[in-house]
DNA sequence: ATGTCACTCGGAGAGTGA
């Protein structure tokens, strides 16, 4: 079984590149971030034809989540991310596929920092970590995923000194990721490539994908019951240098079955 | 600060977010 996860900005200027993904990777579960688009204008149809049914949240201009899946039944389980009824942003869908929860989600930017929209993030994930802690307590097959707009290491950036100060690389949210891990959500990544360079963000500015200055800030976290099912994963990097890419490329792993 | 995209409104291109 293979998942993948892919941050398009924007699904409908990004279609023809995800379609072309879609028929070169055919992976069985997708989560998208950065719809940026309203909840009936998601082009369902079009990705129905490509064999794809999904659950979409959707925002005008920016946001929205979508899980879709080829062959697959998708049980809608979760809409929002729990802890704060204020909370209007598209950031977060759950669901029940093929006997494994799967929770997409797309943890804010933050930048700029110090500011309202850091305070955000950090609320944010704070409201993750909670769910994420009840997640853990179902003891079932479980995994987050998305962009989750942390870089953890300094290994996952070209060069995190210009980093420092951003709301990507802060101190205390490389912390509150590491929190999570310690919870004991295994990063996929990570553990089947501890030391090897792996990027999965390259900025639209001065010809970052060409220069290979990138950023891994795209996870999968796991839940114990899945860790010894992980078989493979990686990053479609190829995807970035696409024409009109998104400024994201597509990560996967593949689970053994049961 | 810079750079480049995608979005909105409104019917061009500035403003916002990333």
């Amino acid at each position: 079984m293979k998942i993948a996860t892919y941050n398009v900005n924007g699904i409908n200027a990004r279609l023809p590149v995800l379609l072309r993904w879609l028929e070169f990777t055919a992976p069985d579960v997708v989560c998208l971030q950065e719809l940026k688009t309203p909840q009936e204008k998601f082009p369902a149809d079009i990705i129905a034809e490509a064999g794809y049914q999904g659950i979409w949240h959707g925002q005008k201009s920016w946001n929205g989540v979508a899980i879709l899946a080829r062959n697959l039944e998708i049980k809608e389980v979760g809409r929002g991310l729990p802890g704060d009824e204020t909370d209007t942003q598209s950031r977060y869908l759950e669901a029940m596929v093929n006997n494994i929860r799967i929770g997409c989600l797309y943890l804010p930017n933050g930048n700029p920092t110090p500011g309202p929209k850091f305070d955000y993030k950090m609320q944010w994930f704070e409201r993750l970590a909670n769910r994420a802690t009840e997640l853990l307590a179902l003891d079932e097959p479980i995994i987050l995923t998305g962009d989750f707009n942390v870089i953890p290491t300094e290994q996952d950036v070209y060069r995190p000194e210009r980093w420092l100060e951003d709301a990507l690389f802060l101190p205390e949210v490389r912390q509150a990721y590491q929190n999570l891990l310690q919870q004991g959500w295994t990063d996929a990544i990570r553990k089947l490539y501890p030391d090897e360079k792996i990027y999965t963000f390259w900025d639209y500015f001065r010809n970052a994908y060409g220069r290979d200055a990138g950023l891994r800030i795209d996870h999968f976290l796991l839940s114990p019951h899945l860790v010894p099912r992980l078989t493979a994963a990686g990053v479609d990097r190829d995807v970035r240098g696409w024409e009109k890419s998104s400024d994201h490329a597509p990560v996967w792993i593949e689970l053994a079955d049961k």
